[in-house]
DNA sequence: GGATTATTTTGAACGTGTTCACTTTTGGCC
DNA sequence: GGCCAAAAGTGAACACGTTCAAAATAATCC
């Protein structure tokens, strides 16, 4: 468990050696790991390759981890809730809604064109990956997203650059539906190379087509 | 192979004992297969089991499907072309183009209702099996829909309920990726008993805000 | 220190999907 | 019928993710 339980007159302390060495070796499992995806990708990499790089045995990596596919979100949790800080802390205070967002889903494709052995399938696992024993961490990272586009949509209504529709999440989910089939269908095309520019540039059209909508215009 | 090789003055009849076994052969594995899957779900379901079951060696399932999805596949290909047939058959008049989309849609969602236990495996598959021996398979279910999905749009364009947009393409695309999502959200929330009407209710509310837009009105 | 208890590590063992060298069956030929 | 080549069938064997009873280690108490 990540905190231990404290029994009696506080069984376990802060320094000790036990803590220590269970940071040491989380620390070698999550660079193992980290290592051994991005070199070769998901389902190229066992879980006991990544025990022997780490130093660890095979067992050991499943108190660390529920299953191969936590190993995957214990390495990716950090560096996907700063991405997403850091993707909806920027303002952009362009005048049409899609400039807005792909301002904001710029940083994740870039993030994904970093990532191209393992894009795919974290995206595959932050889609489906709900009801398995760490699910809630996938559910998180996707609302912790759709949050931030209600955030956006908000503030750009308060900008007069939309109309008030009354539910804002409604909006952000839709937005997100989209953001999030457009970055998939642009990974599986360019599969070896992805594209930024025309990552973006279609998915600038798509939501381009909901800002508009299709109603006639009175 | 599907077609057997036609060497020399034609080596394979049409009516010969070998023919006629191979077709009774898939005809048992699909049943198994289809049995098992039903009733236990995909992952609990062994491919000795579904072997077991259909009275063929374990490695005699695999000359008939590449692996354990395809044969997911093999089972749900036919049902799917006649869904979808049947789905974009009929031709909606109502005079607002998200109700157009529901009448649709609606077919896909008790079809799901339908296989609580395999809705949300097959519907992952349909959305992520990209890149396996038979993935065009799914990929052509794709495309019918998305394009039958056009086609709605197209005749919503013609009868003046929405504006020309110039790529039906695009705006079905958009739909069908709201569509995908609402769908996938709807079976992973009642994941137990699936409500139909709910399903389809936040189904409209989302590609209502699509029809509608969000840029101020003039 | 030594004894005792809680925690953590471990790899052998299990169940699984998939492969492939071998066997069996079929169809054409004389 | 008997013979041969092509096709199809088969299960033992492999690699993998995962589990769990046993061993090792650390913390606490005297």
């Amino acid at each position: 468990m990540a905190t231990p339980m404290i029994r009696g007159g506080g069984r376990t302390v802060a320094g000790g050696l036990r803590e220590r060495s269970k940071a040491r070796r989380l620390g070698n499992i999550r660079r193992a790991a980290r290592e051994l995806f991005v070199e070769k990708g998901y389902d190229a990499t066992t879980t006991r390759a990544i025990a022997k790089r780490a130093g660890v045995g095979l067992g050991t990596l499943f108190t660390y981890a529920a299953d191969k596919r936590d190993l995957l979100f214990l390495i990716f949790n950090d560096e996907l809730i700063e991405l997403a800080a850091q993707a909806f802390a920027q303002s952009s205070s362009a005048p049409v809604l899609a400039d807005r967002l792909v301002a904001v889903f710029h940083d994740f494709y870039a993030y994904f064109t970093r990532q191209p052995n393992l894009a795919r399938f974290l995206l595959r696992e932050l889609t489906f990956y709900t009801h398995g024993p760490e699910a809630h961490r996938f559910q998180t990272h996707r609302d912790r997203i759709v949050a931030g586009v209600a955030a956006v949509v908000a503030r750009a209504r308060a900008d007069g650059i939309i109309v008030a529709t009354g539910d804002d999440m409604l909006v952000a989910r839709a937005i997100f539906d989209i953001y999030s089939a457009e970055v998939r269908r642009w990974l599986a095309d360019d599969q070896h190379e992805p594209n930024l520019a025309h990552g973006l540039t279609a998915l600038r059209r798509v939501l381009q087509v909901l800002v508009d909508g299709l109603r006639p215009q009175r």
